[in-house]
RNA sequence: GGACCCGUAGCUCAGCUGGAUAGAGCGUUGGCUUGCGGAGCCAAAGGUCGCAAGUUCGAAUCUUGCCGGGUUCACCA
C-alpha cells in the first residue's frame, strides 16, 4: 500500500517518496500519512494543497471509501475490512513475517559466555535471552548465523580459583557441592585478594599470576586443575542452558584462543599496531581514535589477558568464517572496553561489522529505596534458584487442572523471558519476584494464555467444509487483521535495530485485540460462511504468536 | 575529569527515522459475570515528558547547555 502510494506520488509530483502509512486514532481513519506535509517544502507548495490533490486520486480507488485531509494536511484513509483481509491471504505463507534482508550475509552471534568460575547468576540471563533472540531475529530475516558460546574458561579466574581452591577447600568438599563449591571458594577468595590489596600485599595476588604462566607453559598440575575445573563448570552450564531452552552452535572458550592470542599479539608488535613496553607489557595505542588509554594486550609478567584472546577470536573468525557482522551480546559494562577492542580491530584492517549488543543492568531495590545493579557481593540470584522459583509460581497457579509438567516449565520460562523483553535492552530492569513473574497484563502468560485459547478454539471448533468465504465483509474482524498486517514490519524493524522487545509489545497488542474481538464475536455461534472465515483468520493469528514468540525463545503450552 | 546510558502517571516501563488529544502494565475506583478458556473486556482518576535555550509550520522525539542518577576508564572479565 506504502509502494502505491508513492507510485501515486512519482506520477503526480515527479518526485521519490517514502511513504509511511500509521495507524492513527480510530476517529481519524484506519491508516494516516503525513507525506503532505514532507513535501511541501521540496514542492515549494502548501501541504493541503498538496493533499487535496493526492487526496482526489485516492478517492478513485475503491479500496479506500472514506479519504479525508485533517489538520495542517494529514491524509487520513478508511479501507475496507475486506480488502485488509484480502490483503493479508495474498500475503499469506507459512514464513508470513519473514524477509530476505540478510540473504548471502553470514553473522555470528555470540552469547552467553558465562564466567565459569561461579555458578550461572541472573547476571547472564539477558546475555542468553537476548542473544538467542538476535539468533532468532537474523534467521527470520534471511541471515546465516553462527552462534557462539564464548565460555570464560581462561584467564584470572582461574588462577584466582586454583589459589582459592588450595586454601579454601578440598577434594572432599568439591566433590560434593560441585560448581556450588567453585562459587564459594571464588568469592571468598576474590575477598581475601581485596583485603590483601588494602595491606599493600601482594602474596595472594603473586600465587594467582604464577599459576596463569603455569597453564599458559602447559604445566601438567595447572592443565589438571583447568580441566576439572572446566568439566564441573561446564556441566552445570549445560543444565541451565537446557532449561532455558537455549543451545549454541560452538563452545569456544578463552582456553581455545589463547595460544592463537600469543601468536597475534606477535603479529600486532611486527606490524607495528601494537608497542612493547620497557616492562613487557604490549600495548595498542588508540590516541587516533579518540581514547586516553591504550588496549592492553598483554601482561608485563607475559601472560595473555581478554583483549589477547578476544583479538585472536576476531581473527579465527575471519579465517574460519568470513562473517559480515558479528554480535557480541554483553552487558553495558563491557561498552568501553568493546569500543576500545572495536578501534583495535578496525587498526588490524578487519572490516566486519563488529557489533556489542549490550544491555542495561539488572537492579535491585536497596532498604532505602535506591536501586543498584545486582551483585554477588549483594547476594545476586542464581539462575537455577530463578528457575525453580518460577516453576514452583507456575505450578501453583494451574493446581487443580491437568498441566502437564512440560507447559508449567514453559510458563516459567515464558514468564521469565518476556519480562527481559517488555523494556528496551538498554533500559536497566528492576528485579523483582512480582514483576519478573508478571501473570497479567503486560505478560508472557497473558500473551501464551491467548494462543492457548487461541488453539483451544480451532481444536474443538466444526469446521464447514466447502464454504464460500470471499464474500464475508469481515467488519467485525477488521481490528485484528489490522494488527495481523503489522507483523512483517514490526519484523522488520527488529531485525534492523536489533531490538526484541518490539516484537514483545506487538505480541501484547495482537493478544488485546484477540481479547476484545472475542468479547463481542460468538466463533462457534457463527453462520457457516461467517465460521469458515474467521476459523481461517484465527489460524492465522495462531501462527503468528507461535512464530513471534519462537523469535523470543518462548514456546507456546497445550494447556495452561 | 573523559566516555556511554538514563530522567515520561504513585510504581515499573513503552513511545524517540519530528506530526493530530503522550500510551501500557501494576496499584486505586466502578462496571461486565460460570465465558467458544475471565490469566479477560469496558470505564474513571492519575502526567509542567528533569530544567532552559535553539532548529522547525510542528519537539517527549533533533541540537546545545545545565541539574540529578547509573555504568565504566591498561596488567579483571
Amino acid at each position: 500500500m506504502e509502494a502505491k502510494l508513492a507510485q501515486l506520488i512519482k506520477d503526480v509530483f515527479d518526485v521519490e517518496t517514502h511513504v509511511v502509512l500509521t495507524r492513527p486514532d480510530a476517529q481519524f481513519g484506519d491508516y494516516a500519512t503525513n507525506v503532505a506535509m514532507q513535501l511541501a517544502k521540496p514542492l515549494g507548495k502548501n501541504p493541503r494543497e498538496i493533499a487535496e490533490t493526492i487526496a482526489a486520486k485516492l478517492r478513485d480507488n475503491d479500496d479506500f471509501p472514506e479519504v479525508t485531509i485533517a489538520g495542517p494536511g494529514f491524509i487520513n484513509l478508511r479501507v475496507t475490512a475486506k480488502s485488509l483481509a484480502k490483503n493479508l491471504q495474498d500475503n499469506w505463507s507459512p514464513h508470513y513475517g519473514e524477509n530476505q534482508d540478510g540473504a548471502g550475509k553470514t553473522v555470528i552471534v555470540e552469547y552467553p559466555s558465562p564466567n565459569m568460575a561461579k555458578p550461572y547468576s541472573i547476571g547472564h540471563l539477558r546475555p542468553g535471552n537476548q542473544g538467542w533472540a538476535v539468533k532468532r531475529l537474523m534467521e527470520a530475516t534471511g541471515w546465516t548465523v553462527i552462534t557462539d558460546n564464548h565460555l570464560g574458561d581462561y584467564g584470572a579466574p582461574f588462577g584466582t580459583w586454583v589459589v582459592g581452591f588450595l586454601q579454601f577447600s578440598s577434594d572432599e568438599q568439591l566433590t560434593k557441592d560441585g560448581v556450588y563449591e567453585l562459587g564459594r571458594v571464588y568469592i571468598a577468595t576474590k575477598k581475601a585478594l581485596k583485603e590483601e590489596k588494602e595491606r599493600g600485599e601482594t602474596v595472594l595476588a603473586d600465587q594467582v599470576q604464577t599459576w596463569l604462566i603455569k597453564l599458559e607453559q602447559n604445566d601438567p598440575e595447572a592443565v589438571a586443575y583447568s580441566r576439572r575445573f572446566n568439566q564441573i563448570s561446564l556441566q552445570h552450564i549445560h543444565e541451565i542452558m537446557d532449561r532455558l531452552h537455549i543451545t549454541t552452535d560452538h563452545e569456544l572458550g578463552e582456553a581455545f584462543f589463547a595460544a592463537k592470542g600469543k601468536a597475534a599479539v606477535q603479529k600486532l608488535v611486527e606490524g607495528g599496531v601494537a608497542v612493547k613496553n620497557d616492562d613487557g607489557s604490549i600495548i595498542v595505542p588508540l590516541d587516533e581514535f579518540g581514547f586516553d588509554v591504550p588496549l592492553l594486550v598483554q601482561k608485563s609478567n607475559g601472560a595473555a589477558l581478554y583483549a589477547t584472546t578476544d583479538l585472536a577470536t576476531i581473527l579465527y573468525r575471519e579465517e574460519t568464517w568470513q562473517p559480515d557482522r558479528v554480535i557480541y551480546a554483553v552487558g553495558s559494562e563491557q561498552q568501553f572496553y568493546f569500543s576500545q577492542l572495536f578501534a583495535a580491530a578496525k587498526k588490524l584492517g578487519i572490516q566486519t561489522e563488529l557489533v556489542h549488543l549490550w544491555f542495561g543492568t539488572i537492579d535491585q531495590v536497596n532498604d532505602d529505596g535506591t536501586r543498584e545493579k545486582m551483585s554477588s557481593r549483594k547476594g545476586v540470584v542464581l539462575m537455577e534458584e530463578l528457575l525453580n522459583t518460577a516453576e514452583q509460581k507456575a505450578r501453583a497457579i494451574v493446581a487443580g487442572r491437568e498441566v502437564a509438567d512440560a507447559d508449567i516449565k514453559k510458563i516459567a520460562l515464558g514468564a521469565i523471558k518476556f519480562s527481559d523483553f517488555a523494556a528496551d535492552r538498554r533500559t536497566n530492569i528492576l528485579f523483582d519476584w512480582d514483576n519478573i513473574f508478571a501473570l497479567t497484563g503486560f505478560s508472557g502468560p497473558y500473551i501464551q494464555y491467548a494462543s492457548v485459547r487461541v488453539n483451544k478454539i480451532l481444536h474443538d471448533i466444526q469446521v464447514p467444509q466447502n464454504s464460500d468465504i470471499s464474500g464475508y465483509d469481515y467488519e467485525s474482524e477488521k481490528a485484528v487483521i489490522a494488527k495481523l498486517l503489522e507483523y512483517p514490519a514490526v519484523v522488520r524493524l527488529a531485525a534492523r535495530d536489533l531490538e526484541p522487545h518490539k516484537i514483545a509489545t506487538y505480541l501484547y497488542e495482537l493478544a488485546r485485540e484477540l481479547n476484545r474481538y472475542y468479547e463481542t464475536t460468538r466463533i462457534a455461534e457463527s453462520a457457516p460462511v461467517e465460521k469458515a472465515a474467521r476459523v481461517q483468520l484465527l489460524q492465522n493469528v495462531s501462527h503468528i504468536f507461535s512464530h513471534g514468540l519462537s523469535l523470543l525463545g518462548i514456546e507456546v503450552p497445550e494447556k495452561m
